[in-house]
This record gives C-alpha cells, structure tokens and sequence, in this order.
DNA sequence: CATATAATTGATAATAAATATCAATAGATA
DNA sequence: TATCTATTGATATTTATTATCAATTATATG
C-alpha cells in the first residue's frame, strides 16, 4: 500500500493543498509537509508555538521562522483560518477553512467549532450590504465556558 | 447653558459610562473623559496611536500607556469594541457595542459597519449550541471594498 | 543522472505592540 | 483642607512577528 489516490476527506483536503502549491511555483519540503499534516489532523486551535513543539519532533533543526513562513503561505492559500486572541497571539484553524464562527473560554481558553446554519445567511448579507468580496474572516464569541460558569459562581 | 440632563443618543451613552466609571470606584479623569469622548465621537475606528494623537491635541502630556490603560478599562466596562487587525494591530469601535460585524478592506483599510439583521440569529443559535455565556466577540470580514476591486481588475 | 537555478531554510537581528514598573500627581471623600 | 489611594507619565520590559542573509535543497533541464 504506498503511493495511492486520496479516499478520506483529510487526504483529499491535504491533495488539494499541494495542488494549490506545486501550482505556483512553491516548493513541497518536509518541513511544509509536517506543519500541515498537524494542522490538517489537530482538532483543536494550535498556537505557532505548539506546531513549533510539534514539527521538532520530526524534524528537530526546524526553526521557528519556517512556522510562520509556513502558515504566512496557508493564510495566502486560505488554506488555515487564523484566530486572533484578545491577548495579541494567535490560533490556527486548519479543520474547516470555509466561514464559521469560534466560542472561545476567555478562563480556560476553551475553543468550540459549533455547528451554526445561520452562518450562510450571515455572510449572503454581508456581501450584499457592503460589496465587498471576501477573503477571510474572524467570527469569534468571547465569553466563559459552561465549566468556568460554574466555578466562577463561588 | 451649562449642566443639563443628557438628550442626545451620545449624551445618554456617555453619561452611561460615567456612572459605570463612579460606581466602581474608578476616577474621572480628564485624560479618561477626552479618550471617551473621543471613541464616542469617532464614527470610524481609530487605532491606539490615532487616539493617542489625538488626545494630545487637548491634553500634550498625556503618555500613550494612559491610552491603553483606559482603552483596556473601557474593553472591561464592555464600553469599546476591538477589532483585531491581521497585522496583529488593533482597532476601536465605540461607536455600536453591542454584537455586529465589520467588513474591512485589507487593501485600504476601509472598514464597514452594516446593519445586519441576521447577527441575533447567530448570536442566539452560539448560546444555544455551546452554553457559553458572551462577553464580547469579533466578527470580521476581511477582503478587497468595491473600490479596491476595481481598481485590481488592471 | 548530474547540474543549474532559485526558492526555502535556519539562525538571529530588528521591529512593533502591548504590558509592567514606580515615583509623582491629583481625584474623591470626610 | 487634609488624607488616602487610584491614576498618570516616562520608560523599561516583554512578547509576537517580521526581516535579513548565507547555506541548503527542491525542482527543472540537458
């Protein structure tokens, strides 16, 4: 079983990737290949920091700067979305690019991806309102998660 | 024609702050009450450095740490809303605190502020599905005003 | 398969936004 | 008016990100 034509929706997602890549004159490395295999994978909303930790077990000389070049690419490809942290640092989102909005645990720094339908009706009136032709986006609510209500009460 | 009982919608939101600032036991200053009357007015979003500049016009020794010390107060009050910039800059609205969302031209930097009806659907449908309880959010659209789409198409 | 070209890497310096520190100042209260 | 303590202003510090550039290496080509 080696070289095969990709059958889950991650692969195909990670296929789509490198089209978009060997497409403009980008070179396919390793260590691109290793940050976007944990973007593609994590569930949760990494900071540069944890893909940092995480590229270096495969490839330890990796340097930071390859990270932020990396993910500057992906936000290009608007292939990652990235969530920016009132604090001033930020998450990335390499699980669904397509529009959709964060509840984000200002305590615990919780992150949920809720399934929200009114997201469409959303950016249809955005559109139609501004004119504008969207690229990308932040929809994020910032509050305390359920758990953190609960301790915050006494 | 001195003291006198708000009327305006502005008058009434800044009297509203004013009462949030003395029950807490925050002092009125006169830096605190220019940067407020300042973000009241604006009807655009101005950055840290545009407040900055723009206090000094009334009060020249007023240090840029008291911008931030009083932009964070009024973040806390839920008084001032803050757009985070990709650039990893901010900006200000405190003009609409309460949810909606901005369309922002990463090309000019024009930003819009549409009245959305369907902003309490999705905001309604995130309590509902995640249980958290909201403090704040960001609701951005990034990508190229009608302008700035002309002009890229040559 | 060897080579040439140019994109990319990795190490580190530079930048920039925001926060922390702390003595001096000045609101608020009695 | 005097006291108390929050706030200011100046500056140092922190932290995230970007820039720089020589060395490396992916890719195309002969």
């Amino acid at each position: 079983m080696k070289n095969h034509h990709p059958v889950t929706p991650k692969e195909e997602r990670l296929a789509q990737i490198l089209a978009k890549i060997k497409g403009r004159d980008f070179r396919l490395t390793p260590q691109r290949l290793a940050i976007l295999n944990i973007l593609a994978a994590s569930e949760d909303h990494p900071s540069v920091d944890d893909i940092y930790k995480e590229v270096r077990n495969r490839f330890p000389t990796t340097s930071i700067a390859t990270v932020y070049k990396t993910i500057a690419l992906l936000k290009e490809l608007n292939e990652v979305l990235e969530l920016g942290f009132p604090d001033g640092s930020n998450r990335y989102d390499g699980h669904r690019p397509y529009p959709h909005p964060h509840a984000i645990c200002t305590r615990c720094r919780k992150i949920m991806d809720p399934e929200i339908s009114s997201v469409d009706e959303l950016s249809e009136e955005m559109k139609k309102k501004t004119g504008y032709s969207f690229s990308f986006h932040r929809l994020d609510f910032f509050g305390l998660c359920p758990e953190c209500q609960k301790n915050s009460r006494k």
